[in-house]
DNA sequence: GTTTCGGTTCTTTTT
DNA sequence: GAACCGAAAC
């Protein structure tokens, strides 16, 4: 292995942070300074220090962070960090919980639920508490309130009288249901995206020689947007790396922007309290974005109370400055944004050049069909995740009753794809089979069997071979051997009665198979389907063959990415902010300022900020929109003003 | 008593 | 789309 030039290929603020003696360090990389860089060398330099991979642990937030990460780490040392363990904090949560999870009462088959199955699950604990109602609180604000007491371990009490304050719900009840919640998963055997971190914690907190355990292999700690962490993150941090205290977290308060997932950006602002021998690196240089597009940056984030002051710097030359173009409504704006898509063709972008940036998805639907109507090739960063489609949670739920016989929502949903069963049937199945089927026990499948309506037994004449061959083939190793008999014994069929783009649907299934052929265990299979919630890789090429495609992301999705020209629309007030988070709590401003400034550093050479006046509404009446108030705040000299409709 | 179908309404952000 | 609701069908 070749030394590494550090001195030559980072500027002194990102070599002193990347080489510092190991220690609590906090890095506070503003955007665009070369944060991803300098934790890469930080790896590097570890490696090359004689630290073995199988001791680094290395947290992000997203898969693609964490990917993007080990692969420039092995271009710099070679193939050995893949001993690392990188990856999201779920995924190290799950990794680890796999291993113990008898310590905390859990069988290490357990499942885990996503936003739906949660959903599906709260909705019935509400049932059996005979709760529901029009005043009752749905599902959904249910498991907010829940995840907000989790993660800011704040007690249920007091988070549910801070919400409901003036409705007139008993706050008990609510307690309630949540208990029954927790309860209930627990009898199932499944943890939801929060159970992940809070039972590790948990486990943590409770087994001294566990944690001894990875205290002592984790000799360092590496964490990636740190200013993302909550409270139960940044205790799992700290105890991890409490006995060795090499903790490198890098971060940037300015882009904070999960506080409504309990993120609290005073992790960061504590750090150097929490760790009083903390260093402290920050990264001001800026190499992405000219001049003018920092000035706007600098400008709109100005106005945010308890920061790290950080201003960025700029490298570039002067360019040109960020445009506000001044439209109508929302047609107009997606003519305008194809237009000049076509524009900058003709100065010589590629198409996988430019991005559109939008505060939620829906802000998109004009221009997706301006964009198809001009044959302009465009990809979408997840609107509906591929592992959360219908058909695809369909097969899963199969693969989830087969590993864990407790799975009382996978056995529900795979039931109620039968004729003649729906929610009710398939809850009275499970109350007769006492909240245990295990579909690998023939003498449970003839109980079974004889429990179902008439109507059912066609298609379970159909399905029952596919159980038998799951123990007769052996198929525990190859799950998508099994996905694949059952798709053509029954749910094939299933998919052409059911969904009119069969053909898609269909397609998706065949897709979910051959990506099943990587795995060897299905409880690994349905872990990173739970935690991986893309296929991001096939719908990366898909833009790329094409000859490139415009991208079409949330701001939040394209954190930590750049482009060298951005659009941001619908930069009104209600659309960007959205009136919605500004009405939940009191620093969503503040938060949405972030967000917006996040969206504006996403740009290196072109920004053109899109504010059109009107919004249709469905019913055909339209309603005014103020210019986004982060507009407003830009001083006027920092930008050019386009006005093409009222020329 | 359940399931299924058809019409209507509404879309924040993510592991 | 998909979640919700009411009405028809089984």
């Amino acid at each position: 292995m070749a030394r590494i030039d550090f001195e030559g290929r980072l500027n002194a603020e990102q070599l002193a942070a990347a080489v510092a003696p190991a220690g609590p360090i906090l890095v506070l990389a503003a955007a665009g300074t070369g944060k991803t860089r300098t934790l890469v060398y930080r790896v590097a330099h570890l490696v090359q220090d004689g630290v073995l991979p199988e001791h680094i642990l290395l947290l992000t937030f997203t898969n693609k962070a964490a990917k993007e990460m080990l692969e420039r780490a092995s271009e710099l040392v070679g193939p050995g960090v893949s001993g690392i363990w990188g990856g999201t904090f779920h995924h190290m949560a799950n990794r680890i919980l796999r291993r113990h999870a008898g310590r905390i009462g859990f069988k290490s088959d357990y499942t885990i639920m996503d936003r739906d199955d949660s959903r599906t699950l709260m909705a019935k604990c509400v049932q059996e508490l005979k709760l529901q109602g029009k005043e009752f609180p749905k599902p959904d604000v249910l498991l907010t309130l829940y995840g907000t007491a989790i993660n800011t371990e704040m007690p249920l009490e007091s988070v549910v009288s801070d919400r409901f304050a003036g409705v007139k719900v008993d706050p008990n009840d609510v307690t309630n249901v949540i208990l029954a919640y927790q309860k209930e998963k627990l009898r199932i055997g499944a943890m939801d995206f929060d159970d992940l971190l809070v039972n590790c914690l948990k486990l943590l907190r409770e087994n001294e020689q566990i944690l001894c355990r990875y205290q002592e292999r984790f000799e360092h700690v590496l964490v990636d947007e740190y200013q993302d962490t909550n409270k139960i993150q940044s205790e799992l941090v700290d105890r991890i790396a409490k006995k060795n205290r090499s903790v490198f977290v890098v971060g940037d308060d300015f882009q904070s922007i999960y506080s409504w997932r309990g993120a609290d950006f005073k992790n960061i602002m504590s750090f150097p309290q929490r760790y009083n021998d903390a260093k402290i690196f920050k990264l001001e240089t800026n190499y992405r974005s000219v001049p003018e597009i920092l000035n706007v940056a600098n400008a709109c984030i100005a106005g945010n109370p308890e920061q790290y002051q950080k201003t960025l710097r700029a490298t570039r030359e002067a360019y040109k400055k960020p445009t506000v173009v001044r439209l109508r409504d929302g047609d107009e704006q997606a003519r305008y944004v194809v237009e000049q898509i076509g524009e900058l063709q003709r100065e010589g972008y590629g198409l996988s050049d430019i991005v559109v940036l939008y505060r939620a998805h829906y802000h998109s639907m004009e221009l997706q069909m301006e964009l198809m109507r001009a044959n302009t090739h465009y990809v979408i960063t997840s609107g509906m995740r591929f592992f959360e489609q219908a058909h695809i949670k369909d097969l899963c739920c199969l693969l989830r009753i087969m590993t864990n016989s407790s799975d009382e929502l996978a056995f529900a949903r795979l039931f109620a794809l039968l004729p003649g069963i729906g929610a009710r049937t398939a809850e009275k199945l499970w109350r007769k089979m006492a909240g245990n089927c295990n579909l690998t026990d023939p003498s449970v499948l003839d109980r079974l069997g004889k429990m179902l309506p008439a109507q059912a037994m066609a298609s379970w004449k159909d399905i029952r071979p596919v159980f038998e061959a799951y123990i007769a083939e052996d198929l525990r190793e190859d799950p998508g051997e099994l996905i694949y008999k059952f798709i053509h014994a029954f749910y094939k069929r299933y998919m052409i009665n059911t969904f009119e783009n069969f053909e898609r649907r269909s397609d998706d299934a065949q897709e979910l198979v051959i990506h099943m052929a990587k795995y060897n265990s299905t409880d690994e299979f349905l872990s990173d389907v739970a935690l991986l919630t893309n296929l991001d890789s096939e719908t990366e090429d898909a833009g790329k063959n094409s000859g490139g495609a415009v991208r079409l992301s949330t701001v939040h999705q394209a954190k930590g990415l750049e482009w060298p020209v951005v659009f941001v629309i619908w930069a009104t007030d209600g659309m960007f902010p959205s009136a919605r988070s500004i009405a939940e709590s009191e620093g969503a401003e503040a938060e949405e300022r972030r967000l917006f400034y996040v969206a504006v550093t996403r740009a290196r050479n072109e920004l053109f900020l899109c504010v059109p006046e009107i919004r249709r509404n469905r019913d055909g009446s339209v309603s005014y929109h103020a210019p986004s108030r982060f507009i407003e705040e830009i001083p006027p000299d920092f930008v050019c003003e386009s006005r093409p409709g009222f020329i």
